[in-house]
DNA sequence: CTTAAAATGCAACTCGGTTGCAACACGAAA
DNA sequence: TTTCGTGTTGCAACCGAGTTGCATTTTAAG
């Protein structure tokens, strides 16, 4: 983890090197309430400069999945690409969760005249697998 | 603009017709703060609680294009099926407006196993034709 | 060890959204 | 028409997520 950052040109601090890991951890995008509930050793101004850092360096990304706090996760892409990271996500209207579909890709559509792209954002929103049964 | 209140079956108050007949004017979805801006006879909290029950009513729909203000269209679908008002959305980055491509529907992916779809954002982050110039 | 730069913790603040409550307006019943 | 009750409005206060200023602490380099 601590090389991680170090590859990403992190200064790997105590607190990066736990929320990176939390991240890494967590099988869904976390929020920034997420991680200080999960890391009650760091105020929340901490956690938010790390996450401003981690996205500057593109080691996480946010997405904005409708609940009204931003959720965080790692990306997926190495290099300085954002592109790989343009997956679907799913947020349970029911549990509040959000899901991340990495392998479903978002479909392109195509812009009109004069308009360029620099991300997209496709977010369902519904109940998931576990609300449905 | 008053009968399209009483079709809905929302009774058409000063403040509501006045909310109405600004989204039916504005190209581009508004949020809450621009309706109070161009509406200043009232206070934002009457202006929420007429987008709340326009919103109920299937009168206007809100779109989160990530500029940390929800938007407010009216619905070009009339009855109480919202699947047609599932089209893209773009956000300039530069000039900060939101365009609605009510021509480019948003494609649809196919959910997991389990999973089922309410709703649908796919919303475009880049910069507009105006601001490419 | 010394020191400058970077990172942290705390508190305070911004801003969009939301609510409680009292005052007011409107339409129905008397 | 007057009265009454419900629905609507305006104001202020609140809420929560995000953000910033600043003093303190930590880090790494010399």
């Amino acid at each position: 983890m601590e090389t991680l950052l170090k590859e990403r040109g992190i200064r790997p601090t105590a607190v990066r090197i736990l929320v990176a890991r939390l991240l890494s951890q967590s099988e869904s995008p976390l929020s920034l309430a997420d991680i200080e509930e999960k890391l009650d050793t760091a105020p929340k101004s901490t956690i938010f400069r790390t996450l401003t850092l981690f996205q500057a360096h593109n080691l996480v990304h946010s997405i904005e999945d409708g609940s009204g706090s931003l959720k965080y996760e790692l990306c997926h892409s190495h290099g300085h690409d954002s592109a790989n990271d343009m997956h679907t996500h799913f947020f349970c209207e029911k549990c509040q969760r959000t899901y991340c579909f990495k392998q479903i890709q978002i479909p392109a559509i195509e812009l009109p005249e004069g308009f360029t792209m620099h991300s997209v954002n496709y977010i369902v929103k519904g109940i998931c697998d576990k609300c449905n049964c």
